[in-house]
This record gives structure tokens, sequence and C-alpha cells, in this order.
DNA sequence: CGGGGGCTTGAGGCCACTCAACGATAGTGG
DNA sequence: CCACTATCGTTGAGTGGCCTCAAGCCCCCG
């Protein structure tokens, strides 16, 4: 019934090489690496698709804008992730790094020649673009009917589970970027925080306030309506 | 490069019968079809995903709720349109009837099957996929990032896209499905309607509104920041 | 004809936004 | 190594856009 889901480029790469494909001139399928410096635009909205990326250091933000400055962010991209791929030929999101990122690329075109062939990455595609699609679709409600501290801890959730590191949640974005991506102002998403703070349901560590840890995560859970 | 896309359930049970796959004891594939009366639940939410459905008449809403009643509509599902699609085994909406709907069915497992051995079809179910988020992606910065105008504005050009029949466009919806659609509530739906009208910008047909006319496209689409 | 649902409109309230000030920190260049 | 500056985060005061509550109209439908 389930299948295995495979979702790391090298994976994809093997593939390539199996099937005797080779990128450009190397015999050898190579994973290309590449640094971006903090706050550096990856790919823009609109460019063409070329390649499909993974994160293997560092983090990364998807948006959209308004013609005014407003600015949604559909995703955040931690290690592991993958992201920029498309079905069709442009990218629908402005990607950023958030820090020093490190990605692995390869090239669309490469991709979709091993989905041709080989069925198990097909499905993986779809199964990637599947996931994506239930994050939008949740986030969709948390946009649409959420109150600010059921947003926050929401967020505080997600992050929770997708980046947790010995029991504190070292957060790479700043309060900006949580704000664009919960629809709030960054005043309302530091006042949020504040008041969980006092309701000893999370502390901070350090200084600048990007380390939290949940000393209460029931009652996190219950503040944000789940479903 | 690109590739044609047949959004079609009669396509798929085609394929279905090329490949010799029966349903059931019939020889043949059939369509089924089935009908709903207006206000009842199609499917509900994590509920077991084992039909694909297509609009045959009729419209079909379909959300998420909250436990204290809060919505979210994710999606009109309109004329033509395929919905209950998930890669997962279950649902992540509940679908419901908004007008007396008849629907076409195929069986999952079927359609699984097909998209098997049918590269097309499997890139068909990707793409549909792929338009589902792109939708769910726009939707985020509208939800996230509009005024309430704009949401309203936005409404009326998606629709008038979907569904315009001799320049007006027949909503089947309810002010508090837009509503639950666009994150606001009834009263400001209307309030932004009959703003919209008073700048000459939409005009009303019917008693009950549901039948709307743009008068000025342009206007619109300037009161909707898009990209 | 009576009842109920859908829509509009008005009055008032509230939650998140705006504007502002301030402290702390990190990055920069001398 | 140390000012200097820009950036980030918090907090307070006041505003405003959307929500809430309410009333009334119209139409459909029993």
């Amino acid at each position: 019934m389930f299948v295995r889901v495979t979702t790391d480029l090298a994976y994809w790469a093997n593939s390539l090489g199996e099937l005797g494909i080779a990128s450009n001139s190397n015999r050898k399928i190579r994973l290309n690496e590449f640094t971006y410096k903090k706050g550096t635009e990856i790919y823009g909205e609109n460019e063409p698709a070329d390649y499909v990326y993974q994160v293997k250091a560092g983090a990364v933000r998807s948006y959209k804008l308004l013609s005014d400055g407003r600015r949604q962010i559909g995703a955040f991209h931690l290690v592991g992730d993958i992201f920029g791929l498309e079905n069709g030929t442009e990218h629908r999101f402005t990607a950023e790094a958030i820090l020093n990122t490190t990605v692995r690329l390869i090239k669309r075109r490469s991709l979709e020649m091993v989905a041709e062939s080989d069925a198990m990455v097909s499905r993986n595609l779809l199964s990637m673009t599947t996931d994506n699609l239930q994050h939008a679709e949740n986030h969709m409600l948390l946009l649409g009917r959420k109150t600010s501290l059921e947003r926050v801890a929401a967020f505080l959730i997600e992050m929770d589970r997708r980046l947790k590191a010995a029991g504190v949640i070292p957060l790479p974005m700043s309060r900006r970027d949580i704000a664009d991506y919960l629809g709030l102002t960054l005043e309302t998403v530091s006042r949020a925080l504040s008041r969980l703070h006092e309701l000893d349901i999370i502390g901070f560590v350090d200084r600048n306030q990007r380390q939290i840890v949940l000393l209460n995560r029931g009652q996190l859970a219950s503040l944000d309506q789940q479903t």
C-alpha cells in the first residue's frame, strides 16, 4: 500500500548513474554544490527553473511579493529539504538564503529523465508535490482563520518537529520572517512570544531570542486549535 | 517541452479499457455517476479516499474546520473540475455539494493501476496536483497579505475566468461561502461587493445578488494587487 | 401566508496594525 | 581592539480595518 519514498537528491543522482546517463561530459554523475551568502537570492519568481535544490546546510525562505512590498513566505526550507521543484518551467516563488547556505543541485532535465524511466522516482516526485500541497492546505487554514496566538503556537510546533536539536529550537529566521510566514507583523509575533514566555510555555535560551525551548508542549498544542 | 494534459476522467476510464482492466465484473469500464442534494456531504475530512470525482453538473466546496466551527474553504469545484484526488489514503478536506450536484466517479485503485502503466496518465496526475498546489500558493498570498477589497476583487476575477456565461458570473455559492474562502466574514464580503457596485465596477443582475456582471475588468484587476 | 434563509446596512468593539522609542547585539572599518 | 553603525527584538500608545451584534428587507418555499 505504502510506497517507500526517498526524498534525497543523492538517490536520484545514483539513478541517473545506473541508467548510464552522464551529466555534461563526466562519466560519473556528480551532485554539484553551491554556497549562498546570507540574504542572497537563489532564484527569483518567474525565472526559468533549471535546477532543483536540496539544503545541505543553512536555511532558505520562499516567498511571493505584492507590488507594494507586502510579502508572504510560503515555506521555510531546512537541512535535508528539497525545494525549487516545479512542474512548469518557471519558479513560482523567490528563494533566498536566510543564513549562509550550502545546497546540492541537480539539473531539472536530468531529474525528468530519471523520472521517465524510474517509476519510483516518478512516484517520489508526486509524493513530494503532495507533501507541499498538504502543507499549503494547512497553512491556508492558519492564514484564513487562526488568531495570532494560534498561529505562533502552530509555528513553534512545526519548527519543533522539523529542527529540534537536543530540546531547543534554534530558529534560523528573524521575527520579520516569522511574521511574513504567519500573515502577521513582527510586533505581533514578538508580543505572542512574550505572552507564551509569561505563561511559562516557552523559554528563551540566548540573548537574541532565536533559540527557544518548549516548556509545555501540551499547553502549546492546545493553544493551536488543530482541525 | 510541454506535455499534453487530459484532465478528464473519461480519458482515464478509456485507458483502463485499453489496458484490459475491467472494473468489477464488467468487461467495459463504466464511469459511475451519482447525484448529491444541495448541502449534503460527498466525503469527510480524514475519511478513506476510495474515489476520485469529477463535477458533471453543480458545484462543490472543499473545506477544513477548526474545533470551534471556524471554517476555511480551500477550493470551489465547478463543472469539469476533478476533486478528491489524494496521494495518501485519506481525504484532507470535507467536500459538500453547494447545489444539487452530479459527479462522475472512478475508483482510486483503478486510477492508480492506469497510472502505473500509462506514463501520460501518471504525468497528468502530477500536473493536476501541481495545479492544485499553485492555486493554494496564490491563495496563501491572498489570505496572508491582501485587504478585504483586494480579496473580493481577486475572487471575482477568478470566478469570471472559471465560470463566465455570456458576460455574467452566475455564482453558485453564498456570501458565507465566499467569506470562508477569502478568510473574511460574510458582512465584510457584502460590504466589499456593495462598494464595487457603487464604484460601477460590478453590476447585479438578479434579486438575490448571485449573478454579477463585470462592468470594468481593468479597474477590478488593478484593485487586486497581483504579484 | 407564515417562516426561514440569504443579503444588506448600521453601530460599536476589539484584535492586530502602525508609529515610536529604546536596549542589545553583531558586523564593520579604522 | 574599539568606536560606530545597522540590525534585531521588545514594549508602549494609539489607530483602524475587520468583526460582532443587531435590525430589516426580500425572496423562496412550504
